[in-house]
DNA sequence: AAACAATCATTGTATATACATGCATTTTCT
DNA sequence: AGAAAATGCATGTATATACAATGATTGTTT
């Protein structure tokens, strides 16, 4: 659907403007798949982002700022996401020894089995993507946005 | 900057999964620059949609259902957001005499008035995009996002 | 017309976001 | 070494989001 539909917008100033608004729309089209996804896991997007940076540094812990710098939306508040995530047993916190200011967080068993359950359901709600896109489209989609933020 | 370098990560399993945390990031950074622009003018970016849609169907009341259908994030509430307009006096609402389960919103005067000066400065924001992407390219960037959206 | 279902808006609750502030620890400067 | 600045994290506050529930009004069915 095009996003003149999605949004009942018949005009744009221009293909920049609508770009703006399509990027935001889109966002939030997938930040709802996402949620759709990772409900029965009882997770949030930004909570799941956490602990798949945590899986990519496995073993090493990563520090509350590492996290920050590597996620998505870095405005969100990683460390109170990570004490969501330590209430809930899948990360663990201890300070960092070399550094008394850092906080060492680890994903626990349990978080790497959840997450392995919940990014196969992240990764069959991305698939349904390929039937619409090409690889090559995808690709040029990304060099596009790449390209877009100056 | 490439999407790699955003958030430090090396590589993703392909470009379809790439394209949806850069759709995500692209958005999220959007989002930050749209903060900056309206920060002067103390209203949220959905605040400033709102009086968007609102504009656009000036003098003709919106209903806060419309205003969902036509809003960027579907999910935000619109009934809460056209409230806090209300207190600052940039839009006015009363009960619609042909439904009354209607609200019929309207943009005020001086509602307007700061929409203007509000939307210069975003579109100030957006115009930084022209000296990245071409008219095309941003048009292509457009198709590509709406066939995403299965 | 009366009963039932659907629609529209508001409100309550839990969580997330934006931003400022505070506190402990480390680094830098003189 | 001691003072000052910087860094890393936590927390407080106001606002926003996700979702369910409520209440009023309108539409539909028989």
């Amino acid at each position: 659907m095009k996003i003149e539909e999605a949004i009942q917008q018949k005009k744009f100033r221009d293909e920049y403007h609508k770009a703006h608004i399509n990027v935001l729309f889109t966002a939030s089209w997938i930040h709802q798949q996402s949620l759709k996804a990772l409900k029965p896991f009882n997770i949030s997007w930004q909570q799941f982002n956490i602990l798949r940076i945590l899986r990519g540094m496995y073993p090493e812990p990563a520090s509350v700022k590492s996290l920050t710098e590597r996620m998505i939306d870095k405005m969100s508040n990683a460390s109170r996401l990570v004490e969501k995530l330590k209430q809930k047993g899948l990360v663990e916190r201890r300070s960092c020894k070399f550094d008394r200011r850092q906080v060492d967080v680890v994903i626990t068993d349990q978080g790497l089995e959840l997450l392995s359950q919940a990014s196969a359901a992240m990764e069959d709600q991305m698939d349904l993507s390929k039937s619409q896109l090409s690889e090559e489209q995808a690709a040029q989609l990304n060099d596009l946005l790449d390209a877009m933020r100056y």
